[in-house]
DNA sequence: TTGAAAGCGCTAACAA
DNA sequence: TTGTTAGCGCTTTCAA
């Protein structure tokens, strides 16, 4: 009825009943039911995010990428979490699949065959994002872990280092990380070298299990002369041992980490890094599912662009330049 | 018909035809349409979780804590962002509640009346998260951030500070940050002590920040003894530079954040701060909705419940005992 | 510019 | 145990 055309600034409605009707809305508190909206014009302005975590500080600015983009259209971001369960991703997929979403935007290209057999015939725009390395349903958005860990190696070997460390997350499902240190391992064997050490953890990142493994890799390999950490955190945390330590640092041992945190400028030392490009690839991966909603708005036949994002080094204070 | 009572588990059918069916969906790759579901049922399993910011690592664990609870229930937590402007509250609010959810977890007590309409009409569960100074719609969950200045103001002069300088956000909106500090200044003076120095920054929080400010704040007004911090990042950014000053912590000039930043354990010293509790009260918000929905699922009549936590003092290195 | 009617894909209640 | 029917509250289409 008129109510609908008024609630929704379609045109052909005279000023005053628009008046009538805005007035009563209000007086009513009136909050439209999208349910049976979006059950008559099959249109849902919601987008899916699914993502794996929160607890580390790289997803939360992915979010902040998407929603910015967002704002300025009519689509609303709706978070699902996995906690890095593909079983669990499943489920958060299933359930927002089942809202009839707009687009969905979720991280990694690794999912089970029902995942992606749900993402292919959802019939709508899909980017996976952080990633680039494989295939995606649908679109990409992302950079590559394997190139980012080729050129970190290869920064060390320009940098004089030859023995070197690894310190990561045993997390086998975080696909991303594996593929870092598949890279990195695979530079430095191009150049002979192998990896002198390696030590995983489990459990939540902080300065604390950086310092711990940290170490307890020196004590048991001293003569190691680079560290290299699967994310800045845990290397923030070896940092400062090391420097309590009395280490020198860069010529003595280098240190690198993963991700440009921001929130860690202000260390003793800066740490030498790899910005992870969290914020545009929210951005750009909102972008898409944005245009494509606008035009029309289906998955994409053509296969889906794919937008590799490349990532900067920081040497900072902790890496030799060459 | 029988497909609906087969995929929602609903007894009285047959194994034969409730494996035909299952059979069938799954050859089809059926998902569920859930918009036509709530309309028929007006049942949606959707929480909605409304909060300010992603950015500073308290409210990822609210979430976790949410999600945690939620995880054994058939409710899905669905996250929006407020970046603490309060038009986008509304605005998230009004999108939200347009899906007709089972229940509202929002962050903070202070509103526009116009939110505050939107969550008293919505005939749901509303839990009001974090803080407790103040009327909730509905039940409220969370700590007094007045009683939290309070306390940590009595530990700051009982460990014999008097010169005390107060570092914090300037964001007027963040309300949880100005009780904590009104009920620091309120204890202070209550012992005759006045706020010798305070300092207001704008933007993101990081270590570099608080390097910034206490740098700034020593130059101005050296004779000070003690440090709070709004918050453990910029405190673990001053307690940095006063390391490297050769500051004598905490006989010289004591420090205090607060949070309970678990990721900062590791630092050279611990930072004395408090914790907010926050997967405690993410876990208790979500366990009242749950409650709620499972007896039938309104607004509380009644008033809801106010659970108010207890921030425990940790003095790590940096506040003296008194 | 407004009103009336059909129907989106399910669930709930009832009948068979 | 299964099938049938009438809506849920909107949008869309068509008629007035």
């Amino acid at each position: 009825m008129t109510v609908s055309r008024v609630l929704r600034n379609r045109g052909d409605v005279s000023a005053t009943t628009r008046e009538r009707v805005l007035e009563a809305a209000k007086r009513l508190g009136y909050v439209p039911n999208k349910i049976a909206g979006a059950l008559a014009s099959s249109r849902v302005n919601l987008v899916a995010v699914i993502i794996p975590s929160l607890s580390n500080m790289v997803f939360p600015e992915v979010i902040n990428g998407i929603s910015h983009v967002l704002e300025d259209t009519e689509l609303q971001p709706v978070l699902g979490v996995t906690h890095y369960r593909p079983e669990q991703e499943e489920k958060v997929l299933y359930e927002m699949l089942s809202w009839r979403p707009s687009g969905v935007i979720i991280a990694g290209l690794e999912r089970t065959e029902v995942s992606r057999a749900m993402l292919r015939n959802a019939g709508i725009p899909v980017v996976e994002i952080m990633d680039v390395d494989g295939e995606p349903v649908d679109a990409a958005v992302g950079i590559s872990h394997k190139r980012a860990g080729r050129e970190i190696a290869q920064a060390i070997i320009d940098g004089g280092y030859r023995r070197i460390g690894f310190l990561g997350t045993k997390m086998p499902l975080d696909h991303r990380a594996k593929k870092r240190l598949e890279g990195f391992t695979d530079a430095l064997s191009k150049a002979g070298i192998e990896l002198a050490a390696q030590e995983f953890y489990e459990g939540t990142s902080g300065f604390a299990k950086g310092r711990e493994m940290t170490e307890r890799m020196l004590s048991q390999t001293p003569d190691l002369d680079f560290l290299y950490y699967s994310n800045d955190l845990i290397g923030a945390g070896g940092l400062l041992y090391c420097l309590e330590k009395g280490i020198d640092i860069p010529n003595d041992l280098g240190l690198a980490g993963f991700n440009g945190i921001e929130l860690l400028e202000g260390l003793p030392r800066r740490l030498a890094t790899m910005d992870s490009c969290r914020r545009e690839i929210g951005e750009a991966a909102a972008r898409v599912i944005a245009d494509r909603a606008a035009n029309g708005g289906g998955a994409s036949h053509a296969g889906g662009e794919q937008i590799v994002l490349m990532p900067k080094l920081t040497y900072g204070d902790t890496l030799r330049r060459p």
